[in-house]
DNA sequence: CAGAGGATCGGCT
DNA sequence: GCCGATCCTCTGG
């Protein structure tokens, strides 16, 4: 039987849906792709995100708009980009319609296309599992830094989101991870059986 | 303007 | 499992 090779498609605002949570469970499966500047590409498999709803204690838009979080009160479909700890950077996805902040964040993908080009950015000696495990992990190994806050991913020609049509995996769900506050909010979506996932292993059951 | 705290990570016990 | 690094942002005075 004849097969259609089919290249992964990028998404568009359109195809995503606007409200935190449902968008925090849609993305578990689809790809995130990175193009750098010399043309190649590297991508992986979201696995592990976090819904940082409206009007939620433990996140950064509880307190109203400030110039860090400005992006989450935009449009959908942003890349929304901040520095935490003095180490790491964090990627995520903003939500819901203009002036609402909430977004959902990256916080784990299984490498599909490009691990050299992660190797670069995490060092040699990490393992494949490790490349994009963590939320600061992954922002290293793509290079994604504050440049990309407010980044619209349906038209930025280095980050978008892509469906490269294979099977959706069951998603389970779980507490937040690294918090102080409403920490115990199911608001963790994650592949099951996911060998990429972050945190303690009873966090994601299979 | 000073101080505190944070959606993390890696190394060590 | 615990702890320190490291720095940006926000808050309060």
């Amino acid at each position: 039987m004849t097969r259609f090779a089919r290249g992964p498609r990028r998404l568009s605002r359109a195809d995503v849906p606007l409200e935190t949570g449902a968008l925090a469970r849609f993305l578990i499966g689809l790809l995130l792709v990175r193009r750098f500047d010399d043309g190649r590409l590297a991508s992986g498999r979201v696995v592990e995100t976090e819904a940082y709803l409206p009007d939620d204690p433990a996140s950064h838009s509880f307190r109203g708009r400030t110039e860090r979080n400005r992006t989450m009160f935009g449009n959908n479909f942003h890349a929304y980009v901040y520095f935490i700890y003095g180490t790491a950077y964090c990627l995520n996805v903003s939500t819901e319609a203009s002036g609402i902040g909430a977004a959902v964040l990256l916080r784990a993908l299984e490498p599909v296309e490009g691990i050299e080009l992660l190797r670069e950015h995490r060092g040699q000696g990490v393992a494949d599992r490790d490349l994009l495990r963590g939320p600061g992990r992954l922002c290293l190994a793509l290079a994604i830094d504050r440049r990309f806050d407010g980044a619209d991913l349906e038209t930025d020609a280095s980050l978008w989101l892509a469906d490269d049509g294979t099977a959706r995996p069951a998603v389970g769900m779980s507490p937040r991870i690294g918090l102080t506050r409403a920490a115990d909010a199911h608001q963790r979506f994650y592949a099951r059986g996911s060998h990429y996932v972050s945190g303690r292993r009873s966090l994601s059951p299979g």
